[in-house]
RNA sequence: GUGGGCGUAGCUCAGCUGGUAGAGCUCCGGGUUGUGGUCUCGGCGGUCGCGGGUUCGAAUCCCGUCGCUCACCCCA
């Protein structure tokens, strides 16, 4: 050996064996779920330009302030990987010129994202993320779906103990007054507060509810609060949410306190938090983002998703086993021969190999050189129906399952193991 | 960026107060002049994270450094 171990990124990891199954069976429910409801699959690039995020997501927020993977390309031009999804996709929506579609329009994504931050329990530089957005509606029908939609996948994914927090954030003119109402109250107790939450009055003092320093929390207690200034379009259209998700039968509780990482958030946001995760409670959230279409330069539009991390779902839920490949027809070599060689044998066995695949069957071949016991006890272990060991003259069929086996004419294996899984069947 | 815990075989770990390394699992092979899942025996596999120091001698003590991890912060 040579040279110094390269190992994974911190915060990054490499997704195999029983991972790879569970994200496999969670991204088929997600499928199910999501284009059962009329969303239709979205991928968009890795990288964006940085104007898409510093616009979209908001230059307030921790996400573009430290934790942005930026580089420069070949041509000087200043690109990000993507930290979120909602942007992106909405970025897609105006240059397709999907507002020429029906609306709303429903896409969906299971991606990865990037992240700049320490890496813990639940995060990671590089994590992935299913999502659904909406655009085009401002109908709170489309909010209580949205919602439905991300507590029924992750009720399918086994995540236990979900609670459902809701809230509203509501628009224009009584927001703005809110926010100065806060702001005020925020600076007359400026002294009680965490440096975080003064540095932070300016820019989002909303975060001031998430703080879980002792002096914020007790300002936080006689401030203002937001869903008591509502506008009467947004009482109704909140009320309107609420009603629907009591339709559906789901529970949550308003918490006037619920704020939202990003800047684009107007009226309904929600967040599905579990205690099984560790510090990282949120497993996946959203709103409504009303405004970040026509921000994004395109056309004024409404718009409401969410996002899950997966690493999360998977952490606090329990996955259905993914059942592994069946295995039909092992093909094993009589005379090994040397290792890393040619033989008669060899090429006989692998045509029986295709032959078999062409007639439908799973199979796989001995390339490792194994002694006989080996052969038997490898495809024993991978779950294999029969296995030929295949000779000079002829060849060997065994079903592993009742232990006959016979002794036939090299290219009569595939028939005769055709034949055996029919009676099977 | 800050703090705690941890870094010994591919994996899980043992190795007390210093005498230059072990187990289990996995993998491969033997036990069966060719036949699997049990059992049994054996083999492959380790610069004890890295660098320095103390010492006759360090995986074991000290310092530094890197990495992992949990937490703060923030979020999915």
């Amino acid at each position: 050996m040579s040279g110094e171990r390269i190992k994974a990124p911190r915060g990054t990891f490499d997704v195999l064996g029983e991972q790879a199954g569970m994200r496999m069976a969670l991204e088929d429910r997600a499928r199910a779920i999501l284009e059962g409801a009329g969303y239709e699959r979205i991928e968009t690039p890795a990288f964006e330009a940085t104007e898409l995020f510093a616009r979209g997501v908001g230059s307030s927020t921790d996400i573009v302030r430290k934790e942005m993977y930026t580089l420069t390309d070949g041509s000087g031009r200043s690109l990000t990987l993507r930290p979120e999804g909602t942007a992106p996709v909405c970025r897609a929506y105006v240059e397709h010129g999907m507002h020429k579609q029906p609306q709303p329009v429903k896409l969906w994504y299971l991606s990865s994202f990037f992240r700049y931050e320490r890496a813990q329990k639940g995060r990671f530089r590089q994590f992935w993320q299913v999502g659904a957005e909406a655009l085009g509606s401002d109908d709170p029908a489309v909010d209580a779906e949205s919602i439905v939609l991300l507590g029924a996948l992750l009720d399918e994914m086994g995540v236990r103990e979900a609670r459902l927090r809701l809230s509203s954030l509501g628009s224009g003119e009584s927001r703005r007054r809110y926010r100065e109402r806060l702001q005020g109250h925020l600076r007359a107790n400026e002294q009680n507060l965490s440096a975080e939450v003064r540095e932070r009055i300016e820019l989002n003092p909303l975060r001031a509810f998430d703080s879980a320093h002792e002096g914020t929390m007790a300002v936080m207690r006689d401030a203002p609060r937001l869903l008591d200034e509502l506008d009467p379009d947004d009482v109704e259209h909140f009320a309107a949410v609420r009603e629907l998700l009591d339709r559906a039968g789901v529970a949550y509780e308003v918490d006037a306190t619920l704020v939202r990482g990003l800047d684009y958030y107007t009226r309904t946001v929600f967040e599905f938090t579990s205690d099984a995760l560790g510090a990282q409670s949120g497993v996946g959230g959203g709103g409504r983002y009303d405004g970040l279409v026509e921000q994004l330069g395109g056309p004024a539009t409404p718009g409401m998703g969410w996002a899950a991390g997966i690493e999360r779902v998977l952490l606090a839920g329990s996955p259905p086993p993914a059942g592994g490949q069946a295995v039909d027809l092992y093909v094993g070599l009589a005379d090994l021969g040397e290792a890393g060689s040619f033989s008669g044998v060899k090429a006989a066995a692998f045509e029986i190999l295709s032959e078999a695949r062409s007639a439908g069957l799973t199979a796989q071949m001995e390339m490792a050189g194994r002694s006989l016991k080996g052969q038997l006890g490898h495809a024993d272990r991978i779950g294999a129906r029969f296995v030929a060991i295949v000779g000079e003259r002829e060849t060997l069929l065994k079903d592993l399952q009742n232990g006959r086996q016979e002794t036939l004419a090299t290219d009569k294996v595939v028939h005769a193991a055709l034949r055996g899984l029919r009676e099977l069947a």
